[in-house]
DNA sequence: ACCTGAACACCGTTCAAGT
DNA sequence: ACCTGAACACCGTTCAAGT
């Protein structure tokens, strides 16, 4: 066991990570600055060299958050099957992620945690839509969703998982979140194909 | 100016109010029990024998919440007219509720204050859902819904508006709120019209 | 029955001082 | 450049005591 360097080294990631674990597990409002520099065996002072105040790691933590799903959306979406399938493995990406991932997905969503969102911020949480829209328009050319603005279709698609994502995490659903989402996927399906 | 009593006959009330006041202008993060009680001119204690926490004291604003989307998506399915623009009105009712009212949004939709909601609290977030349930039945009976399940029809219809609502207010929608809820009600009322 | 005010154990933020 | 630790102004919660 060597000693713990003075120097941390990486200790913006470690706060980061703490911080996420922290929120998973019970959630954003009983987050503290203090409770994580305790948990990563800093100071409480520590942090302030990393992020000028507690909103501001808030949004790097959405901003991770972001970079997340992106990466199991684009998965999904990556995979192979027909368009429907994969327009279907999407959606459940996202709900799953949004289900596994409540406390997460809240800070996320909770939207400018200061009024001055970063710019960093706002590219991450568009980042998926700009997927969506690209899929469409593959799936367009390959003849398999009707022609109409790829955007006005990724809309309605982001709105209605994000809907069902919302609400499975606030428990409002009323029957199993996979039957729910399948229902959502086949109604926006029959909507959109070509 | 009489003396303000020693009971205040009224507290549970006022501070609830107080506490809307400072979740709508600041958002729930920034909301304090011993800030409120300053507001309503009684000491930081008083809210205890009122609530007994902080959480219960959200829950109980949750409650209230939904009495008010609920009475406006009430009158808004109340209003004249055919089936599709009662539909259009409704989705609208619940959106601008939602755009109005980002805080308390959060607040209603931030689910399990305590892991334990209240049964006032599950009532009150159902009965917007048995509403629009009701509506589609009607409107079935009428022949301008299609038959399928109205509590399925209800949750496709339901998870767009609240994702309309929830991307509107993370500012996520990249184009009017308004634009967006007329292209999800539009697609909705196409596949469900009979 | 309802409210006050002190007490306690926490917070976030700031900043001189240490390494 | 990075971290510590004291200081400050806040919190939520509890509970004897007052009316």
């Amino acid at each position: 066991m060597t000693d713990r360097p003075y120097h941390h080294g990486n200790l913006r990631a470690e706060l980061l990570q703490r911080a996420r674990d922290a929120v998973e597990l019970e959630g954003a409002a009983s987050l503290s600055l203090r409770g994580i520099a305790r948990a990563a065996g800093v100071s409480h002072g520590a942090s302030a060299r990393h992020f000028a105040d507690k909103s501001a790691l808030l949004d790097a933590l959405a901003v991770d958050g972001f970079f997340s799903l992106d990466e199991a959306v684009a998965a999904a979406a990556a995979a192979p099957g027909s368009y429907e399938e994969r327009m279907r493995a999407i959606a459940t990406a996202y709900v799953t992620f949004a289900v596994e991932h409540p406390g997460l997905l809240a800070v996320m969503y909770s939207a400018k945690h200061a009024a001055d969102a970063t710019a960093e911020l706002v590219e991450a949480s568009h980042a998926g839509k700009a997927a969506l829209v690209a899929f469409i328009a593959e799936a367009q050319d390959a003849g398999a969703i009707r022609d109409a603005d790829a955007d006005e279709i990724a809309l309605i698609a982001f709105a209605a998982a994000h809907g069902v994502a919302t609400l499975a995490t606030a428990d409002l659903l009323d029957m199993p979140t996979d039957a729910a989402l399948d229902l959502v996927v086949t109604f926006l399906w029959q909507g959109v194909a070509a």
